[in-house]
DNA sequence: TAATGTGAAACCGTTCACAGCT
DNA sequence: AGCTGTGAACGGTTTCACATTA
């Protein structure tokens, strides 16, 4: 469960499984704009993301996106209150450690960029790399990582080291100023609690598949029924 | 909420949030035996992944772990009792689709290998990548997919192939004999119900980041005061 | 004595069902 | 006539607190 201001500045909640359904309406609802759809209900957007309407619904309303009782919901409208809501309006910049395979591609992805975040310097210990650039994104040297942050001054990083320098390299980002960390490495971060911090471990999302696959229950969402009147 | 077989067969509950947290409990206890770490107790396990300690001995005793009163857990047994439940003693058998920047970087990662999982065929559209192979794991072309997948007979594959093309390669994976696909496409798949299906969007979990960071909420974990007696 | 294992309560998110708008 | 917005019921997870056991 997090914060957020909604429009009048009231403080409300916003359920953290909500925040994760807000990037997968953000991203039906961008493809939809692109093809020239103007308007959906709850229902559509809800079979786009394979939940019930229900949720869709509470979410919208929960951010304080106003639909249209009897129509439904603008798409421009809808992408406005959710990328406020995301921060997607906000232009973040980036650093990048780790110039491995992993960030390779991470600097390669342009999904990252499209959605606002913008990697402005990389990092990595091996002077085979420091220096080059990859789509655009320096390459500097690890004992310049809090140098050049203070320069830069970006707000986020991405960890994509090994999981043995993951917590040393992590602790100095957050004194360099750094406020939010997606790590990649497989090891719990020790940061300040003020600090953001979103982990992304590949080899927990096998075992999880795993599990889903072995426990034999079908991840088969959309129960509800929505209901007929009488 | 998933289904697991205890130790006597009888049906239990495992929540699927606690799913997660097992993938968690088992590195940290492979780190610890690996330093010859022979047993610990709740509260020390909970802090190194950030939870209570009674979320650790709930989740232990959902799974039939068993401590022992007044000492704590052996790291050998949990490490067996976790690994049971994730699917860690089963060897799984991985096909990777589309060997971009991402799907390369999967085939270097180690990681996979050592929880249990093996890529045994990686497949791509690209013709200059056929016929080679990346880490000991042979390329194949595309269309060869089915075919391949029904001798080789993986029972899980990752997805990392554009959007747009990953319902069709979806499609025809689940056609094919898979029956679980870890998805790194920014697209929902739309998969027969039995298909077990776990979703990573890079993008989206830097918005789930940018979002933490701006809410002010910090992930702050470990409330508690752990009950102190009288 | 020290730490587990676990009913029971508290909490939180989802689902239901329908009143209220357009 | 149709779909949103939302109070209230529900169900699942976490937390509490303590009896239990080595």
């Amino acid at each position: 469960m997090q914060h957020l201001k909604n429009a009048l500045g009231s403080s409300v909640q916003l359920p953290s499984a909500a925040v994760g359904r807000m990037s997968l309406y953000l991203r039906e609802l961008q493809r939809l704009s692109d093809n020239g759809v103007m308007s959906l209900n709850s229902a559509e957007l809800a079979t786009l993301i394979e939940v019930s309407p229900a949720v869709v619904r509470r979410d919208l309303s929960t951010i304080g996106a106003i639909g249209r009782r009897g129509v439904g919901y603008v798409t421009a409208d809808l992408i406005q209150s959710i990328g406020a809501v995301l921060g997607s309006e906000t232009s973040w910049t980036v650093a990048l450690v780790g110039v491995g395979s992993l960030g390779t591609a991470l600097l390669r992805y342009r999904g990252l960029q499209r959605q606002g975040f913008h990697i402005v310097a990389a990092f990595d210990a091996d002077p085979r790399l420091v220096g080059t650039s990859i789509c655009g994104v320096p390459i500097y040297a690890a004992a310049e990582m809090s140098k050049k942050i203070g320069e830069l001054k970006p707000q986020l990083a991405v960890l994509a080291v090994p999981a043995e320098a993951a917590t040393a390299v992590a602790s100095e980002l957050a004194d360099a100023g750094i406020t939010g960390i997606l790590n990649f490495a497989p090891a719990t971060l020790k940061l300040p609690k003020e600090m953001g911090v979103v982990n992304v471990d590949l080899a927990s999302e096998m075992q999880r598949l795993a599990f889903t696959v072995t426990s034999g229950i079908t991840g088969g969402a959309v129960p509800e029924a929505e209901n007929q009147k009488k």
